[in-house]
DNA sequence: TTGAAAGCGCTAACAA
DNA sequence: TTGTTAGCGCTTTCAA
C-alpha cells in the first residue's frame, strides 16, 4: 500500500485518517492508491494502538419478544444505526434474556470492547441500569430510567411524556368533554407512569373508575375499553397511553356502537404513523420524534468528555386528526 | 497477567483458549489470576494475529419499518443473538435504508472486518444478495432468496412455506369445507409466493376469486377478507398467509356476523403465540419454530468450512385451536 | 510441558 | 511536510 503510494506507512495512515499537514500531490497519490487495491484499514490493528473501537454496544434489555416487536424500538434503533453508520461505528447488538443475562452484559462491557452502550432497559426494577453504571462505560439511556432522581449518572433521552400527556388531555377539554378516561401503558415502565401524571396534572379530580390499565398494546387497550364502558357507560373522552392502545379502543367503541369522535373522542400518544393514519377514524395523537431520539442518543454517546452530558427531553406536538 | 500467575504469557494464552498440553497446576494459577484481575482479553490483539473476529454481521434490509416490527423478526434475531452469544461472537447489526445503502454494506462486508454475514432480504428484486455473493464474505440468509434456483450459492434457512400451506388447505378440506379462499402475502417475498402455491397444490381448480391479495398486516387482512365476502359471499374457509392477516380478517368476519368457525373456518401462519392465542376464537395456525431458524442460521455459518452447507428447510407443524 | 521471541497492521512520537 | 521507529496485546512458531 504505502509502496503502490510510493510513501511511508505514517503518510497513508495521515491520508486515510484526514489529518492535516499533507502535501495535495502525496495525499493524491495515496487515495489512487487506495481506490486502486481497495484498500481498507484493518480495524484491529487500529483499535489495538488508539485504543477506541469505533464501537458501540446497543443494550436491549427485554424479557418478552413483544417489546423488541414494538415499531417504537424498530425507529429508535434505525436513528441510532443511522447515526453510527454516519460515523463509521459499529453497532453491537446485546439482547437480554432475563436476569443472568444481566450479568453477562456487564462483563462484556466492563470488558473494554465497545467506546460506550446505548441502554434500553424499560422496567422500573431492572437491576440493569445499575450494573451498567458499575461497568464505567459511557452510557445513555433511552427513556428515562425508573430509578430514583440523582441515582443514575447517566444521561437518557426521552420525550416528554407528562407535558404530551397534558396537551393531549387539555384538547380533550377544549373539546368540551367532561368525562374524560385514560388507559394507562404498562405501568412499571416511566412513560406509562409518567403519561397517567400527565393526565392527572390536567384533572386531578377524575375518580378511579376513569382510569383502567392497559400494556401499551392493542389487546389491553380492549380489555380496558370494556372495562372503562362497563364502568362509566357515558364516557365522553379517551387518552390512551399510545396509538396502539387507541387502535384496540377505537375497535371496542364501534363494536359498542359509539360513534368516534361525537359519542366518544379519542386521543392517543407516539403518531406511529403505521397505526395513527390506518385506523378509521384516523387518530389524534400525540407525536414525538423517534426516530431522532435516537440520532440523539448516539450523538450523544459519541460526543461524551467533549460536552458534560445533560438528559435531553425532546418536546412532544399534538397532532389533531378525526378522532377527536 | 502473566507476572501474577507466575507463568509466561504464551501459557496464559493457552489457558484462556482452552489450548490443551497445559498442567492442571499451572492452568490452575492462570485461572485464579484471571479472576482475580478481572482479566479479559483484548479482542482487537487478538484478532490481528488470528485474523478472526468473532464477529458477525446480521444485515437488515428493509426500506420500510414496518418489518422490522414483524414480531418474526425479533424472534429470529433473539435464536440468533443467544447462538452468537453462546459462542462468544459479536452481533453486528447493519440496517439498510434504501439501494444507497447497499454499496455500503456491500464495501462493509469486504472490508473484511467480520467473520460471515446473516442476511435478511426480502424482496424479489433486492440486489443486495448479489452484492453480498461478490463481497466473498460467508453468508447465510434468512429465508429463500428471490433469486432464480442457483444464482445464489449461499445457503439459506426457511421454514417449509409451500407444505406447510398444503397442510393447513387440506385441514380445511378435511373439515368438509368447499368453497376456501386464500388471503396471501406480499407477494413480493417468497415466502408469501410459496404459500400461496402451497394453496393452489391442493386446490388447483380454486378460481382466481378465491385469492385476495395481502401484505402480512392486520389491515392488509381486513381489507382482503372484505373483498372476499363481497365476491363470495357464501365462502366457508379461509386460509390467511400469516397470523396478523387472519387476525385482521376474523375481525371483519365478526364485523360481518359471520360464526368463526361455524360458517367460516380460518387458518392462519406462523403461530406467532401473542396473535394467534390473543384472538378470539384462538387461532388454528401452522406452526414454524422461528427462534431455531435463527439459531440454526448463526450455526451454519460458523460452522462453514468444515461442513459443506447446504440449505436447511425446516419442518411446520399444524396447530389445532379454535377456528378451524 | 513451558518459555522466548517474532510479528499481526496500525498510529503516534520523534527526528529529519 | 515526511519518514523512521517503537509498540499496542495477543497468538504462534520454535527451541529448550
Amino acid at each position: 500500500m504505502a509502496a503502490r503510494a510510493g510513501v511511508s506507512r505514517a503518510t497513508v495512515s495521515r491520508v486515510v485518517n484526514g489529518d492535516a499537514g499533507v502535501r495535495e500531490v502525496l495525499a493524491e497519490k495515496v487515495r489512487k492508491a487506495v481506490d486502486e487495491l481497495g484498500y481498507v484499514p484493518n480495524r484491529a490493528a487500529r483499535s489495538l494502538v488508539t485504543r477506541r473501537h469505533d464501537a458501540v454496544a446497543v443494550v436491549i434489555a427485554e424479557p418478552e419478544t413483544r417489546v423488541f416487536a414494538d415499531p417504537f424500538f424498530a425507529l429508535q434503533l434505525r436513528g441510532i444505526s443511522k447515526e453510527l453508520t454516519s460515523r463509521d461505528v459499529q453497532l453491537v447488538l446485546l439482547l437480554t434474556e432475563g436476569r443472568d443475562d444481566h450479568e453477562r452484559v456487564g462483563r462484556y462491557l466492563s470488558g473494554g470492547h465497545v467506546d460506550g452502550a446505548l441502554v434500553f432497559s424499560l422496567h422500573l426494577d431492572d437491576p440493569l441500569p445499575g450494573i451498567i453504571q458499575g461497568a464505567g462505560v459511557p452510557t445513555v439511556f433511552g427513556g428515562r430510567p425508573g430509578w430514583p432522581e440523582g441515582t443514575v449518572t447517566s444521561p437518557y433521552v426521552d420525550c416528554d411524556n407528562r407535558g404530551g400527556a397534558r396537551d393531549a388531555v387539555r384538547h380533550l377539554v377544549s373539546l368540551g368533554r367532561t368525562r374524560i378516561a385514560h388507559i394507562t401503558g404498562e405501568l412499571d415502565q416511566t412513560s406509562a407512569v409518567d403519561r397517567l401524571d400527565g393526565f392527572r396534572d390536567v384533572l386531578p379530580d377524575a375518580g378511579e373508575r376513569f382510569v383502567a390499565r392497559g400494556d401499551f398494546t392493542p389487546a389491553g387497550g380492549e380489555r380496558a375499553m370494556r372495562e372503562l364502558l362497563d364502568r362509566v357507560p357515558d364516557i365522553d373522552a379517551v387518552f390512551a397511553a399510545n396509538d396502539l392502545t387507541a387502535s384496540g379502543a377505537l375497535r371496542v367503541l364501534r363494536e359498542r356502537g359509539r360513534r368516534v369522535p361525537e359519542d366518544v373522542a379519542v386521543v392517543g400518544f407516539d403518531d406511529m404513523l403505521a397505526v395513527a393514519e390506518q385506523v378509521d377514524p384516523p387518530l389524534t395523537t400525540v407525536r414525538q420524534d423517534i426516530e431522532e431520539m435516537g440520532r440523539l442518543m448516539a450523538r450523544m454517546l459519541l460526543a461524551k468528555g467533549e460536552l458534560p452530558a445533560e438528559s435531553v427531553v425532546l418536546p412532544t406536538k399534538l397532532v389533531r386528526r378525526g378522532s377527536a
